[in-house]
DNA sequence: AAGGATGGAAACCGATCTGTTTCCAGACTC
DNA sequence: GAGTCTGGAAACAGATCGGTTTCCATCCTT
Protein backbone atom coordinates (compact mmCIF):
# COMPACT_ATOMS: atom_id res chain seq x y z
CA UNK A 1 0.00 0.00 0.00
CA UNK A 2 0.72 3.61 -0.83
CA UNK A 3 1.58 5.67 2.31
CA UNK A 4 2.47 8.32 0.69
CA UNK A 5 -1.28 8.86 -0.36
CA UNK A 6 -3.76 9.72 2.11
CA UNK A 7 -6.25 7.46 3.62
CA UNK A 8 -8.67 8.80 1.61
CA UNK A 9 -6.90 8.16 -1.61
CA UNK A 10 -5.99 4.82 -0.32
CA UNK A 11 -9.52 4.04 0.68
CA UNK A 12 -11.13 5.17 -2.31
CA UNK A 13 -8.63 3.17 -4.55
CA UNK A 14 -8.96 -0.41 -2.32
CA UNK A 15 -12.44 0.13 -2.85
CA UNK A 16 -12.60 1.22 -6.87
CA UNK A 17 -10.72 -2.41 -7.00
CA UNK A 18 -12.60 -4.82 -4.31
CA UNK A 19 -15.71 -3.46 -4.77
CA UNK A 20 -15.57 -4.03 -8.70
CA UNK A 21 -13.61 -7.53 -7.88
CA UNK A 22 -15.52 -8.96 -5.02
CA UNK A 23 -18.64 -7.29 -5.86
CA UNK A 24 -20.00 -4.56 -3.33
CA UNK A 25 -21.26 -6.98 -0.74
CA UNK A 26 -17.43 -7.16 0.29
CA UNK A 27 -17.46 -6.49 4.44
CA UNK A 28 -15.97 -2.82 5.43
CA UNK A 29 -13.31 -4.47 7.59
CA UNK A 30 -11.84 -6.39 4.14
CA UNK A 31 -11.44 -3.12 2.88
CA UNK A 32 -10.65 -1.25 5.18
CA UNK A 33 -7.63 -3.88 5.88
CA UNK A 34 -6.94 -3.89 2.17
CA UNK A 35 -6.79 0.12 2.13
CA UNK A 36 -4.28 0.34 5.54
CA UNK A 37 -6.67 2.41 6.66
CA UNK A 38 -8.73 2.14 9.96
CA UNK A 39 -12.94 1.82 10.19
CA UNK A 40 -12.67 4.99 12.77
CA UNK A 41 -10.70 6.88 9.71
CA UNK A 42 -13.82 5.85 7.07
CA UNK A 43 -16.27 6.50 8.84
CA UNK A 44 -14.89 10.05 9.14
CA UNK A 45 -14.00 10.41 6.09
CA UNK A 46 -17.61 9.04 4.42
CA UNK A 47 -20.65 8.98 6.17
CA UNK A 48 -21.65 5.25 4.54
CA UNK A 49 -20.50 2.12 3.21
CA UNK A 50 -22.87 3.70 0.51
CA UNK A 51 -21.27 6.88 0.03
CA UNK A 52 -18.09 5.06 -0.09
CA UNK A 53 -19.46 3.09 -3.08
CA UNK A 54 -20.56 6.14 -5.20
CA UNK A 55 -17.32 7.77 -4.33
CA UNK A 56 -14.83 5.14 -4.74
CA UNK A 57 -17.08 4.48 -8.45
CA UNK A 58 -17.03 8.18 -9.51
CA UNK A 59 -13.42 8.00 -8.41
CA UNK A 60 -12.82 5.38 -10.99
CA UNK A 61 -14.97 6.66 -13.55
CA UNK A 62 -12.48 9.16 -15.45
CA UNK A 63 -9.34 6.17 -15.29
CA UNK A 64 -11.92 4.11 -16.71
CA UNK A 65 -13.15 6.69 -19.52
CA UNK A 66 -9.86 7.53 -20.32
CA UNK A 67 -8.59 4.11 -20.77
CA UNK A 68 -11.32 3.39 -23.27
CA UNK A 69 -11.80 6.60 -25.13
CA UNK A 70 -8.89 7.90 -27.72
CA UNK A 71 -7.66 11.58 -27.14
CA UNK A 72 -9.15 14.03 -29.11
CA UNK A 73 -6.74 15.21 -32.01
CA UNK A 74 -5.02 12.28 -32.97
CA UNK A 75 -5.39 12.40 -36.32
CA UNK A 76 -7.97 9.50 -36.42
CA UNK A 77 -11.31 9.16 -37.79
CA UNK A 78 -14.74 8.98 -36.21
CA UNK A 79 -14.93 4.95 -37.11
CA UNK A 80 -11.53 4.75 -35.77
CA UNK A 81 -12.04 6.46 -32.57
CA UNK A 82 -15.06 4.50 -31.98
CA UNK A 83 -13.65 1.13 -32.85
CA UNK A 84 -10.64 1.79 -30.70
CA UNK A 85 -13.45 1.76 -27.91
CA UNK A 86 -14.37 -1.86 -28.71
CA UNK A 87 -10.36 -2.52 -29.28
CA UNK A 88 -10.20 -1.79 -25.52
CA UNK A 89 -13.04 -3.42 -24.15
CA UNK A 90 -11.52 -7.22 -26.44
CA UNK A 91 -8.25 -6.25 -24.74
CA UNK A 92 -9.56 -5.98 -21.41
CA UNK A 93 -11.75 -9.26 -21.63
CA UNK A 94 -8.85 -11.42 -22.04
CA UNK A 95 -7.19 -10.14 -18.57
CA UNK A 96 -8.47 -12.66 -15.94
CA UNK A 97 -9.21 -9.85 -13.67
CA UNK A 98 -12.38 -8.83 -16.16
CA UNK A 99 -16.09 -8.25 -14.42
CA UNK A 100 -17.37 -6.48 -17.12
CA UNK A 101 -18.19 -2.50 -17.10
CA UNK A 102 -17.83 -1.54 -13.05
CA UNK A 103 -20.45 0.55 -13.65
CA UNK A 104 -23.09 -1.84 -14.92
CA UNK A 105 -21.67 -4.14 -12.42
CA UNK A 106 -22.67 -1.87 -9.86
CA UNK A 107 -26.03 -0.99 -11.20
CA UNK A 108 -26.68 -4.89 -11.21
CA UNK A 109 -25.60 -5.88 -8.07
CA UNK A 110 -27.22 -2.59 -6.07
CA UNK A 111 -30.73 -3.15 -8.02
CA UNK A 112 -31.85 -0.05 -6.29
CA UNK A 113 -31.68 2.54 -9.20
CA UNK A 114 -32.02 5.83 -6.60
CA UNK A 115 -28.57 4.20 -4.28
CA UNK A 116 -26.17 6.99 -5.04
CA UNK A 117 -23.85 4.20 -6.72
CA UNK A 118 -26.43 3.35 -8.93
CA UNK A 119 -26.79 7.14 -9.95
CA UNK A 120 -22.68 7.50 -10.30
CA UNK A 121 -23.11 4.96 -12.81
CA UNK A 122 -26.14 6.22 -14.69
CA UNK A 123 -23.76 9.43 -15.08
CA UNK A 124 -20.79 7.49 -16.76
CA UNK A 125 -22.57 5.34 -18.94
CA UNK A 126 -23.69 8.78 -20.38
CA UNK A 127 -20.55 9.78 -20.35
CA UNK A 128 -19.55 6.78 -22.96
CA UNK A 129 -22.65 7.76 -25.21
CA UNK A 130 -22.05 10.73 -25.50
CA UNK A 131 -18.45 10.32 -26.60
CA UNK A 132 -19.82 8.45 -29.27
CA UNK A 133 -22.40 10.75 -29.94
CA UNK A 134 -19.50 13.57 -30.61
CA UNK A 135 -17.95 10.98 -32.89
CA UNK A 136 -21.04 10.49 -35.01
CA UNK A 137 -22.11 13.81 -35.27
CA UNK A 138 -18.65 14.58 -36.80
CA UNK A 139 -19.52 11.41 -38.95
CA UNK A 140 -22.25 13.12 -40.41
CA UNK A 141 -24.65 9.81 -39.77
CA UNK A 142 -28.42 10.01 -40.13
CA UNK A 143 -29.34 9.70 -36.63
CA UNK A 144 -26.14 10.29 -34.27
CA UNK A 145 -28.93 9.68 -31.04
CA UNK A 146 -30.09 6.31 -31.83
CA UNK A 147 -26.87 5.17 -33.12
CA UNK A 148 -24.98 6.23 -29.82
CA UNK A 149 -27.31 4.74 -27.86
CA UNK A 150 -26.82 1.30 -29.80
CA UNK A 151 -23.32 1.64 -29.60
CA UNK A 152 -23.18 1.80 -25.89
CA UNK A 153 -25.80 -0.81 -25.92
CA UNK A 154 -22.94 -2.72 -28.29
CA UNK A 155 -20.44 -2.70 -25.53
CA UNK A 156 -22.45 -3.49 -22.92
CA UNK A 157 -23.64 -6.42 -24.33
CA UNK A 158 -20.41 -7.37 -25.61
CA UNK A 159 -18.98 -6.92 -21.96
CA UNK A 160 -21.75 -9.12 -20.79
CA UNK A 161 -20.87 -11.75 -22.88
CA UNK A 162 -17.19 -11.72 -21.88
CA UNK A 163 -18.58 -11.66 -18.25
CA UNK A 164 -20.90 -14.99 -18.41
CA UNK A 165 -19.11 -17.25 -20.90
CA UNK A 166 -15.51 -15.83 -18.91
CA UNK A 167 -13.57 -15.79 -22.01
CA UNK A 168 -12.37 -13.11 -23.77
CA UNK A 169 -14.51 -11.92 -26.72
CA UNK A 170 -12.05 -12.29 -29.80
CA UNK A 171 -13.31 -9.58 -31.76
CA UNK A 172 -17.24 -10.30 -31.55
CA UNK A 173 -17.43 -7.32 -30.22
CA UNK A 174 -15.50 -5.65 -32.56
CA UNK A 175 -17.36 -7.00 -35.45
CA UNK A 176 -20.74 -6.27 -33.90
CA UNK A 177 -19.33 -2.20 -33.72
CA UNK A 178 -18.42 -2.27 -37.16
CA UNK A 179 -21.50 -3.95 -38.48
CA UNK A 180 -23.56 -1.24 -36.77
CA UNK A 181 -20.99 1.56 -38.17
CA UNK A 182 -20.99 -0.18 -41.71
CA UNK A 183 -25.15 -0.05 -41.49
CA UNK A 184 -25.01 3.75 -40.80
CA UNK A 185 -22.71 4.97 -43.50
CA UNK A 186 -19.60 5.44 -41.37
CA UNK A 187 -17.18 3.85 -43.49
CA UNK A 188 -14.36 5.84 -45.45
CA UNK A 189 -11.77 7.68 -43.68
CA UNK A 190 -11.63 10.02 -46.22
CA UNK A 191 -14.96 10.14 -47.35
CA UNK A 192 -16.40 11.60 -43.98
CA UNK A 193 -15.21 15.28 -43.41
CA UNK A 194 -14.31 15.02 -39.34
CA UNK A 195 -12.72 19.18 -39.54
CA UNK A 196 -12.89 20.00 -36.22
CA UNK B 1 -48.25 -18.84 -0.23
CA UNK B 2 -49.55 -22.37 -2.12
CA UNK B 3 -50.08 -24.97 0.04
CA UNK B 4 -50.85 -27.46 -2.48
CA UNK B 5 -46.86 -26.88 -3.97
CA UNK B 6 -44.48 -28.93 -2.38
CA UNK B 7 -41.80 -27.52 0.06
CA UNK B 8 -39.32 -27.92 -2.95
CA UNK B 9 -41.42 -26.33 -5.51
CA UNK B 10 -42.51 -23.65 -3.02
CA UNK B 11 -38.66 -22.90 -2.40
CA UNK B 12 -37.33 -22.39 -6.09
CA UNK B 13 -40.23 -20.20 -6.50
CA UNK B 14 -39.71 -17.97 -3.74
CA UNK B 15 -35.98 -18.49 -4.13
CA UNK B 16 -36.03 -17.34 -8.30
CA UNK B 17 -38.21 -14.46 -7.21
CA UNK B 18 -35.64 -13.26 -4.22
CA UNK B 19 -32.48 -14.27 -5.67
CA UNK B 20 -33.69 -11.83 -9.14
CA UNK B 21 -35.54 -9.43 -6.76
CA UNK B 22 -32.92 -8.50 -4.29
CA UNK B 23 -29.55 -10.75 -5.47
CA UNK B 24 -28.34 -13.73 -4.47
CA UNK B 25 -26.92 -12.05 -1.23
CA UNK B 26 -30.64 -12.31 0.04
CA UNK B 27 -29.68 -14.57 3.35
CA UNK B 28 -31.47 -18.02 3.33
CA UNK B 29 -33.90 -17.23 6.65
CA UNK B 30 -35.69 -14.21 4.71
CA UNK B 31 -35.80 -16.56 1.86
CA UNK B 32 -37.11 -19.51 3.60
CA UNK B 33 -39.54 -17.51 5.79
CA UNK B 34 -40.88 -16.69 1.87
CA UNK B 35 -41.61 -19.65 0.84
CA UNK B 36 -42.87 -20.96 4.23
CA UNK B 37 -39.90 -23.41 4.65
CA UNK B 38 -37.88 -24.43 7.20
CA UNK B 39 -34.35 -24.17 7.20
CA UNK B 40 -34.34 -27.83 8.17
CA UNK B 41 -35.90 -28.87 5.41
CA UNK B 42 -34.36 -26.61 2.78
CA UNK B 43 -31.04 -28.20 3.47
CA UNK B 44 -32.39 -31.36 3.40
CA UNK B 45 -33.43 -30.45 -0.18
CA UNK B 46 -30.15 -28.55 -0.75
CA UNK B 47 -26.82 -29.29 -0.03
CA UNK B 48 -25.95 -25.42 0.15
CA UNK B 49 -27.30 -22.26 -0.62
CA UNK B 50 -25.32 -22.07 -3.49
CA UNK B 51 -26.85 -25.33 -5.11
CA UNK B 52 -30.21 -23.52 -4.33
CA UNK B 53 -29.42 -20.63 -6.34
CA UNK B 54 -28.02 -22.85 -9.36
CA UNK B 55 -31.18 -25.19 -8.79
CA UNK B 56 -33.47 -22.21 -8.62
CA UNK B 57 -31.99 -20.50 -11.77
CA UNK B 58 -32.47 -23.93 -13.65
CA UNK B 59 -35.93 -23.33 -12.90
CA UNK B 60 -36.98 -20.85 -14.42
CA UNK B 61 -34.86 -21.22 -16.93
CA UNK B 62 -37.24 -23.08 -19.54
CA UNK B 63 -39.97 -20.71 -18.08
CA UNK B 64 -38.51 -17.25 -18.78
CA UNK B 65 -36.96 -18.68 -22.53
CA UNK B 66 -40.75 -19.68 -23.05
CA UNK B 67 -42.14 -16.26 -22.52
CA UNK B 68 -39.36 -14.61 -24.50
CA UNK B 69 -38.78 -16.88 -27.87
CA UNK B 70 -42.27 -17.57 -29.86
CA UNK B 71 -43.53 -20.88 -30.27
CA UNK B 72 -42.58 -22.81 -33.75
CA UNK B 73 -44.88 -23.14 -36.51
CA UNK B 74 -46.62 -20.21 -35.82
CA UNK B 75 -46.53 -19.36 -39.23
CA UNK B 76 -44.26 -15.55 -38.44
CA UNK B 77 -41.02 -15.44 -40.39
CA UNK B 78 -37.22 -15.90 -39.03
CA UNK B 79 -37.43 -12.11 -38.87
CA UNK B 80 -40.63 -11.99 -37.15
CA UNK B 81 -40.00 -14.46 -34.87
CA UNK B 82 -36.53 -13.03 -33.93
CA UNK B 83 -37.81 -9.44 -33.34
CA UNK B 84 -40.06 -10.72 -31.33
CA UNK B 85 -37.71 -11.64 -28.47
CA UNK B 86 -36.40 -7.99 -28.65
CA UNK B 87 -40.28 -7.14 -28.32
CA UNK B 88 -40.94 -9.17 -25.26
CA UNK B 89 -37.72 -7.63 -23.90
CA UNK B 90 -39.19 -3.81 -24.31
CA UNK B 91 -42.46 -4.92 -22.64
CA UNK B 92 -40.13 -6.24 -19.46
CA UNK B 93 -38.34 -3.18 -19.20
CA UNK B 94 -41.53 -1.10 -18.74
CA UNK B 95 -42.05 -2.97 -15.40
CA UNK B 96 -41.42 -2.02 -12.75
CA UNK B 97 -39.70 -4.93 -11.08
CA UNK B 98 -37.08 -5.41 -14.07
CA UNK B 99 -33.66 -6.07 -13.10
CA UNK B 100 -32.47 -7.36 -16.37
CA UNK B 101 -31.89 -10.62 -17.58
CA UNK B 102 -31.48 -12.93 -14.65
CA UNK B 103 -28.86 -14.99 -15.95
CA UNK B 104 -26.62 -12.10 -16.85
CA UNK B 105 -27.56 -10.25 -13.54
CA UNK B 106 -26.52 -13.99 -11.61
CA UNK B 107 -23.66 -14.09 -13.41
CA UNK B 108 -22.36 -10.60 -12.84
CA UNK B 109 -23.33 -10.93 -8.97
CA UNK B 110 -21.61 -14.17 -8.60
CA UNK B 111 -18.07 -13.49 -10.27
CA UNK B 112 -16.91 -16.50 -10.04
CA UNK B 113 -17.50 -18.48 -13.74
CA UNK B 114 -17.15 -21.72 -11.97
CA UNK B 115 -19.85 -21.36 -9.32
CA UNK B 116 -22.86 -23.93 -9.76
CA UNK B 117 -25.30 -20.59 -10.77
CA UNK B 118 -22.72 -19.15 -13.52
CA UNK B 119 -22.47 -22.71 -15.14
CA UNK B 120 -26.13 -22.55 -15.35
CA UNK B 121 -26.74 -18.55 -16.23
CA UNK B 122 -24.01 -19.60 -19.16
CA UNK B 123 -26.14 -22.50 -20.57
CA UNK B 124 -29.44 -20.60 -20.65
CA UNK B 125 -27.65 -17.65 -22.58
CA UNK B 126 -26.00 -20.59 -25.14
CA UNK B 127 -30.23 -21.34 -25.55
CA UNK B 128 -30.86 -17.79 -26.71
CA UNK B 129 -27.93 -17.68 -28.92
CA UNK B 130 -28.94 -21.60 -30.17
CA UNK B 131 -32.74 -19.64 -30.87
CA UNK B 132 -31.37 -16.99 -32.68
CA UNK B 133 -29.06 -19.42 -35.28
CA UNK B 134 -31.81 -21.77 -36.38
CA UNK B 135 -33.77 -18.41 -37.17
CA UNK B 136 -30.94 -17.10 -39.17
CA UNK B 137 -30.30 -20.54 -40.83
CA UNK B 138 -33.93 -20.85 -41.73
CA UNK B 139 -33.29 -17.11 -43.14
CA UNK B 140 -30.12 -18.40 -45.04
CA UNK B 141 -27.85 -15.43 -43.97
CA UNK B 142 -24.49 -15.68 -44.62
CA UNK B 143 -22.84 -15.83 -41.62
CA UNK B 144 -25.39 -16.88 -39.08
CA UNK B 145 -23.33 -17.86 -36.21
CA UNK B 146 -21.75 -14.75 -35.98
CA UNK B 147 -24.94 -13.03 -36.12
CA UNK B 148 -26.64 -15.00 -33.36
CA UNK B 149 -23.97 -13.90 -31.15
CA UNK B 150 -24.52 -10.42 -32.29
CA UNK B 151 -28.09 -10.51 -31.32
CA UNK B 152 -27.65 -11.97 -27.86
CA UNK B 153 -25.19 -9.23 -27.09
CA UNK B 154 -27.82 -6.90 -28.47
CA UNK B 155 -30.32 -8.06 -25.59
CA UNK B 156 -28.11 -8.41 -23.36
CA UNK B 157 -27.01 -4.47 -23.98
CA UNK B 158 -30.38 -3.66 -24.69
CA UNK B 159 -31.21 -5.09 -20.96
CA UNK B 160 -28.34 -3.50 -19.53
CA UNK B 161 -29.54 -0.45 -20.59
CA UNK B 162 -32.85 -0.54 -18.75
CA UNK B 163 -31.28 -1.96 -16.09
CA UNK B 164 -28.59 0.94 -15.70
CA UNK B 165 -30.68 4.11 -16.72
CA UNK B 166 -34.06 2.26 -14.77
CA UNK B 167 -36.29 3.64 -18.03
CA UNK B 168 -38.33 1.59 -20.14
CA UNK B 169 -36.19 0.77 -23.63
CA UNK B 170 -39.51 2.40 -25.86
CA UNK B 171 -38.10 0.38 -28.61
CA UNK B 172 -34.22 1.31 -28.58
CA UNK B 173 -33.75 -2.46 -28.21
CA UNK B 174 -36.15 -3.34 -31.26
CA UNK B 175 -34.30 -0.82 -33.65
CA UNK B 176 -31.18 -2.11 -32.74
CA UNK B 177 -31.87 -6.08 -33.50
CA UNK B 178 -33.68 -4.73 -36.88
CA UNK B 179 -30.56 -2.67 -37.83
CA UNK B 180 -28.25 -5.84 -37.27
CA UNK B 181 -31.37 -8.13 -39.40
CA UNK B 182 -31.49 -5.59 -41.73
CA UNK B 183 -27.28 -5.10 -42.47
CA UNK B 184 -27.20 -9.16 -42.26
CA UNK B 185 -30.18 -9.16 -45.47
CA UNK B 186 -32.39 -11.03 -43.25
CA UNK B 187 -36.32 -9.57 -44.76
CA UNK B 188 -39.33 -11.59 -44.68
CA UNK B 189 -38.30 -14.27 -46.81
CA UNK B 190 -41.35 -15.38 -48.77
CA UNK B 191 -42.78 -11.31 -49.17
CA UNK B 192 -40.45 -8.77 -50.83
CA UNK B 193 -39.55 -5.74 -49.34
CA UNK B 194 -41.30 -5.09 -45.90
CA UNK B 195 -41.28 -1.62 -44.58
CA UNK B 196 -41.20 -0.55 -41.16
C1' DA C 1 -55.13 -47.01 17.71
C1' DA C 2 -50.11 -47.43 17.04
C1' DG C 3 -45.95 -46.29 14.56
C1' DG C 4 -43.16 -43.96 11.21
C1' DA C 5 -42.18 -40.26 8.15
C1' DT C 6 -42.71 -35.32 7.01
C1' DG C 7 -41.75 -30.80 7.99
C1' DG C 8 -42.34 -26.31 10.54
C1' DA C 9 -40.69 -23.35 14.72
C1' DA C 10 -36.99 -21.97 16.93
C1' DA C 11 -32.73 -22.35 19.53
C1' DC C 12 -28.08 -22.61 18.64
C1' DC C 13 -23.22 -22.19 16.51
C1' DG C 14 -19.30 -19.39 15.06
C1' DA C 15 -18.46 -16.06 11.77
C1' DT C 16 -19.31 -11.78 9.67
C1' DC C 17 -22.08 -7.59 8.81
C1' DT C 18 -22.36 -2.09 9.40
C1' DG C 19 -21.26 1.21 12.50
C1' DT C 20 -19.37 3.27 17.18
C1' DT C 21 -16.22 3.75 20.67
C1' DT C 22 -12.03 3.74 23.49
C1' DC C 23 -7.24 4.02 23.79
C1' DC C 24 -2.79 5.30 22.43
C1' DA C 25 1.30 6.40 19.37
C1' DG C 26 3.29 9.78 16.68
C1' DA C 27 3.63 14.40 14.44
C1' DC C 28 2.49 19.09 14.62
C1' DT C 29 2.42 23.95 16.65
C1' DC C 30 3.44 27.41 20.17
C1' DG D 1 7.93 20.81 26.87
C1' DA D 2 2.84 21.27 26.84
C1' DG D 3 -1.08 20.93 24.07
C1' DT D 4 -3.46 19.58 19.86
C1' DC D 5 -4.49 16.90 16.02
C1' DT D 6 -4.37 12.77 12.97
C1' DG D 7 -5.10 8.17 12.54
C1' DG D 8 -4.31 3.13 13.47
C1' DA D 9 -5.56 -1.06 16.58
C1' DA D 10 -9.01 -3.18 18.60
C1' DA D 11 -13.00 -3.88 21.52
C1' DC D 12 -17.70 -3.36 21.30
C1' DA D 13 -22.69 -3.26 19.85
C1' DG D 14 -26.74 -5.54 17.76
C1' DA D 15 -28.02 -7.67 13.67
C1' DT D 16 -27.51 -11.06 10.26
C1' DC D 17 -24.87 -14.58 7.74
C1' DG D 18 -24.79 -19.97 6.31
C1' DG D 19 -25.61 -24.07 8.46
C1' DT D 20 -27.04 -27.60 12.33
C1' DT D 21 -29.84 -29.30 15.75
C1' DT D 22 -33.73 -30.21 18.90
C1' DC D 23 -38.47 -30.58 19.63
C1' DC D 24 -43.06 -31.36 18.40
C1' DA D 25 -47.40 -31.23 15.61
C1' DT D 26 -49.43 -33.36 11.79
C1' DC D 27 -50.02 -36.46 8.61
C1' DC D 28 -50.17 -41.47 6.25
C1' DT D 29 -50.16 -46.27 6.73
C1' DT D 30 -51.59 -50.45 8.94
Amino acid sequence: MNTQATPRERLLDAAGELFYRDGVNIGVDALCKAAGVSKKSMYQLFRSKDELIAESLASVGPGYQHALEPDAGDGLTPRERILAVFVKLDQQSRKGDFYGCPFVSTAFELKNPEHPGSVVARHFKQRLTDFFLGELVAARVDDPEGMAIQLTMAFDGASARAVVRAQALNGVGIRMAEALLDAAGVKAPELAGQAR
